[in-house]
DNA sequence: AAAAGTACCAACCGCCGGTAG
DNA sequence: ACTACCGGCGGTTGGTACTTT
């Protein structure tokens, strides 16, 4: 296709600070988009993907560096376990995480059976979440799944628990008016890693959301009422 | 101190959906 | 309706840093 082109004289692997620069240069005069052309304006020997790939995951304005935040990471469990593998949607409320960082930490933490990894514990920034809080969340994941089977618990549970999400923020800020979430979606899921904050501290960790009816009464609205950081 | 094992993360790959011609 | 291109997504890989033995 078109990021094909003609495969042979592109660049791999690693990208400079030079290569960084001429592409940060092209977005600023031409906005994201377009990255075909990056290579034919800039010179870069690096084809359209890998520019978009580079400039969404590394040098776009606003990205956080560095470890996860426990609230952050609570909201990558919770969505992990709302929608499984949907990475670009779970980042979208996480402002500042990329779809590949959020990707990496699941696969890291996450992959080795649904036990936290040995490394994992001994880490100094690691956290408030404990071994027993983990099982915890994930006894609940699998609850909510209705299904024991890990392979579940990898594929998954599909989109319309949205309403989950959504009652996960009602609970973060139940003074909040549904015209309120609707107009500041972004607000909204900031508020429910404050929330999470809370509650995980308070060893209660969201347990509880699980023993939601899965059917909200107001879920259609709800669903059309909410919308992610985009 | 060195080798082996493990964790982390940037980047690549293949596929898919949307869209313009 | 068809085709080619673009943008985006999820899965995977490879290099490197760190830890353990």
């Amino acid at each position: 296709m078109g990021w094909r082109m003609a495969d042979q004289g592109w660049r791999k692997g690693p990208w400079t600070p030079a290569e960084d620069k001429l592409l940060a240069e092209y977005v600023a005069l031409h906005g994201e988009g377009r990255w075909s052309s990056v290579a034919g304006y800039t010179g870069l020997k690096r084809n359209g993907k890998s520019c978009r790939l580079r400039w969404v995951n590394y040098l776009r304005p606003g990205l956080k560096k560095g470890q996860l935040s426990p609230q952050e990471e609570g909201i990558i469990i919770e969505l992990h376990a709302l929608w499984g593998n949907k990475w670009s949607t779970i980042a979208r409320y996480l402002p500042g995480r990329t779809d590949n960082e959020i990707k990496n930490y699941w696969r890291t933490h996450f992959k080795n059976s649904g036990k936290p990894l040995q490394h994992e514990k001994k880490r100094k920034y690691e956290t408030h979440l404990s071994y027993n809080q983990e099982q915890q969340v994930y006894r609940a994941m699998n609850t909510a799944s209705s299904s024991e089977s890990e392979e579940n618990y990898g594929g998954m549970i599909t989109e319309p628990s949205q309403s989950k999400l959504q009652e996960t923020t009602a609970v973060a800020w139940p003074e909040a008016t549904m015209e309120q979430q609707q107009q500041n979606p972004c607000v909204m899921a900031q508020d429910v890693a404050r929330w999470w904050d809370t509650v995980s501290e308070d060893g209660l960790w969201s347990g509880f959301l699980w023993n939601q009816e899965l059917n909200h009464p107001n879920q259609a609205a709800i669903e059309q009422s909410f919308s992610p950081c985009y």
